[in-house]
DNA sequence: TATAACTGATACTATATTTATATCAATTAG
DNA sequence: CTAATTGATATAAATATAGTATCAGTTATA
């Protein structure tokens, strides 16, 4: 049972990259090497993110992508949403009877409130506090401070 | 995304009706007939039971499945390992570097705490509890103390 | 102003997983 | 003997995931 897939997977790791380089517009290329994803498989997840205003883009010679929205505000939960669809542990158990009078349903009470517990830890994982995780580990290891050494960690 | 797939929705379901019929024997056809659930498809899902020691079988006529094991001790994480293997949040950010040196990897203890609470709620939703909350919903609808009724609010 | 480095958009292919079906042999109650 | 059943296994269909390719448009800069 796979929880990530590769697309928030690449997701997550590309956004440490660009919130690790704020300001500045990273491509998708760079990308790509740094953290050893497929190119053009890469792009599409990255352009994903700018449909839902994550980050910006900026075409030509010297564009790329940058971290626009602030990165205690995007949790792990929102890119699974993104990428993955919305968190539903079983569809199957609500259809029909169950559906239809939901308040009989005895098995929806535990599988709402597990579902509810996972939105939640993931919710709580953002952007920003891998970041600062990252932060403190580059303390103690100053060659990590640059993008390369970030890829060396996360990829 | 989808936490729960078909066979362990249908795994849950068919335990919860050869937990309601203990100590009888309940045939494939019986419970995919009242749960709606494909016949053949429906019977992998039990032998796969069988071979986890969670019922056992008895062939030929009035034969069919039995629950075997204490449904408290069935645990929705155990049915979960079964058919979809174990919960991992993501193999791709264990590979490589994080592979070789996972005490750098900022992203390991997010991830195995998440998987770990995951693993705990699903752990402790049994058969067995939610049979108990099936019973206390028949001691008001008298109605769904048969086989029949259980199938109108599970299937 | 030509060009190379970029993104936008989209179509396509490949692979893996999930879901479902089909078949035949063996067992057993009646 | 026969019909109802499970055991075992092969296969197909459907869906989701992962990855590739292409072309048009933009932009810094030589």
């Amino acid at each position: 049972m796979k929880v990530l897939t590769k697309k928030t997977d690449y997701a997550i790791r590309a956004l440490l990259m660009l919130g690790a380089k704020r300001g500045s517009y990273v491509s998708a290329k760079a990308i790509a090497v740094e953290q050893d994803m497929p190119y053009q498989f890469l792009r599409g997840v990255l352009q994903e993110m700018i449909r839902h205003d994550l980050i910006v883009s900026k075409e030509g010679v010297q564009g790329g992508f940058m971290l626009e929205k602030d990165p205690d505000e995007i949790g792990v939960k929102q890119l699974i949403e993104i990428f993955q669809g919305t968190v539903q542990v079983s569809e199957c158990m609500f259809r029909k009877q169950i559906c239809t009078n939901r308040s009989r349903c005895v098995l929806r009470h535990e599988i709402m409130r597990i579902e509810h517990v996972v939105n939640n830890e993931f919710e709580q994982v953002t952007i920003g506090k891998l970041l600062r995780k990252l932060q403190a580990t580059n303390t103690l290891m100053p060659a990590l401070n640059t993008v390369e050494g970030l890829a060396s960690i996360t990829q």
